[in-house]
RNA sequence: GCGGAAGUAGCUCAGUUGGUAGAGCAUCAGCCUUCCAAGCUGAGGGUCGCGAGUUCGAACCUCGUCUUCCGCUCCA
């Protein structure tokens, strides 16, 4: 099976078993958005409650919070995202190339400008001691053609952008016979903004109401309550703060099943240090979350870092922990170095000191940022895309299992009475009746006991547990493994302690 | 967003030159009882992605649209 396939039956068996179904299906769906089904639920929290014990349970400098989506719209302004997710985009028709118009015409003032320095160079040539390049500059009819035009160009660039007026934009492109770098022609389509965030309206009374933005990432809402966390936490530096929640980016191409969604939730910690601290701390959170991936099990060859040569504005040292999907490697996880950039930002916009007195040195600082940030959703597609599997036995048959790591998966154990009569299903409902405060437990009664282990092997069940009527003479029962599909024989009062020590978030916390 | 391909039951797919929508598996009910699926009987389930158009008549032809996949593009 080629990784193409595979990946199309993955998506068609998530869907099967109930892990992910489209958005508004009945409806034709909605692009990009998925929902979590009866399965994928379980799984999905099962990620996030590993996530969390190791972050903030076992760190005692770490704790979590939970902001609102909605958030104060000058917080967009500072970060940066209000002016960075608000592009006006043009396409060339020919070379299928997509431009930011305003960039397109920024190329060609600079162009201008080059042709201006050029002629300036020739007069230096022609007249050289006694050049005076101001003079030049007023008077050469070349450079005051070409000055003239930057002028006119470059205001109406601004007024236009100002004003948001699109078809202006693609007006001057036409007007400069600006053509595209690749194909040479200048047959492009419209100026379009793309709005990489959702706004709504804050307000019922329509002309009264103030456009706000669902977040695009969750981090500013751990900046903002940085000084309320600190303080009523006391946390000293170096701590972290860490969350869990929805973002939203209205993605222009949002494609491959649930690892680009318009909606996916985010698991981040953002850790505040001592300026120059915090490359130190950076290498620290590098190995400690690869280390959190890792102790899935899935293969450590599948994970891999990478690390950004071109780094963002903000960031001193940034790094990806990319796994091997089946179309793949891809980001799972972002490790940044944010400096005290978002801090410093919202020291500036909110007016508000975002400085930590340090006991220890005795000074006052806008601590550094190292910030991990972690796809919920990724990591799902991931431990699903690597435990899926398709197995030939030796009878020739095919068996599909999904080799989920038995402390996240969906459903712990299935209790099956061998057949449906001489009192095994009663049997069966006296042990889920003890079992299901402390593990999610299915009952299945129909159907050969074979193509019960199949269905429960089919949603990653590890362990099954079968009654037969040997169980009502000496109170033993079969675990069938899901991975080795081998049988134990085992006592009902031991199979609590049994479950326990195989499927407690601890196995894998204990790798850490 | 551009280009290409696809869309018929939960799944995999048939469906004749345009003439009342089918199969297998799955599901449900009952029978059978057997530790690794596909025994027997019966039942339910489809606006043929959606909307127009052509036609006496459209799953089939035309246009539009939505969704998915592939390639580009974009990606704090």
């Amino acid at each position: 099976m080629t990784q193409e396939e595979l990946f199309k039956t993955l998506t068609a068996h998530a869907k099967e078993y109930g892990f992910i179904f489209q958005s508004s299906e009945i409806y034709d769906g909605l692009g990009a958005v998925y929902d979590y089904g009866q399965m994928g639920v379980e799984l999905k929290n099962n990620i996030k409650k590993y996530w969390w014990e190791a972050m903030v349970h076992l760190n005692e400098n770490i704790v979590g919070i939970d902001s609102a989506i909605f958030m104060h719209p000058k917080i967009w302004e500072a970060s940066g995202h209000l002016s960075a997710f608000n592009d006006p985009l043009i396409d060339n028709r020919d070379s299928k190339k997509r431009y930011r118009a305003d960039v397109l015409i920024e190329d060609y003032l600079a162009k201008l400008e080059e042709r201006m320095n050029k002629e300036v160079e020739k007069g230096r040539r022609r007249f050289g001691e006694a050049f005076d390049e101001e003079q030049f500059r007023t008077t050469n009819p070349n450079v005051l053609r070409n000055k003239a035009k930057w002028d006119e160009v470059n205001a109406r660039m601004v007024e236009a952008l100002k004003a948001d007026n699109l078809a202006e934009l693609k007006q001057i492109i036409l007007d400069c016979e600006i053509a595209c770098p690749i194909s040479g022609t200048r047959n492009w389509t419209d100026v379009r903004q793309f709005n990489l965030m959702f706004s709504t309206q804050l307000g019922t009374i329509s002309e009264e109401a103030s456009t706000i933005y669902l977040r695009p990432e969750t981090a500013q809402g751990i900046f903002v309550n940085f000084l309320n966390v600190q303080k009523t936490a006391r946390m000293k530096i170096p701590f972290g703060i860490a969350q869990i929640g929805k973002a939203f980016r209205n993605e222009i191409v949002a494609r491959q099943f649930i690892f680009r969604m318009r909606e996916f939730e985010q698991m981040e910690m953002q850790f505040f240090v001592r300026p120059g601290s915090e490359l130190e701390w950076f290498e620290k959170w590098k190995e400690a979350r690869l280390a959190w991936h890792k102790a899935f099990g899935l293969g450590d060859e599948k994970y891999r870092y990478h690390d950004h040569e071109k780094l963002a504005h903000y960031a001193n040292a940034a790094t990806d922990i990319e796994f091997e999907f089946p179309f793949g490697f891809k980001e799972l996880e972002g490790i940044h170095s944010r400096t005290d950039f978002d801090l410093a930002q919202h020291q500036q916009f909110s007016g508000r000191k975002m400085q930590y007195f340090d006991p220890e040195s005795g000074e006052s600082y806008i601590p550094y940022v190292v910030e991990t940030s972690i796809g919920l959703d990724r990591t799902f597609l991931a431990i699903l895309s690597a435990a899926y599997c398709e197995e030939e036995l030796e009878s020739g048959e095919k068996r599909v299992v999904l080799r989920i790591p038995p402390a996240i998966a969906p459903v712990k154990l299935a209790v099956l009475p061998l057949v449906r009569k001489d009192n095994l299903p009663e049997k069966a409902r006296e042990i889920i009746k003890e079992l299901k405060y402390d593990f999610n437990c299915q009952y299945d009664e129909k159907d050969s006991i074979g193509r019960r282990y199949r269905r429960q092997d089919a949603i990653g069940t590890p362990f099954c547990i079968t009654i037969d009527h040997d169980t009502l003479e000496d109170d033993c029962v079969t675990i069938r493994y899901r991975d080795t599909m081998e049988q134990e024989r085992v006592p009902i009062a031991s199979l609590r302690s049994i479950m326990e020590e195989k499927v407690s978030l601890r196995s894998l916390l204990e790798k850490l």
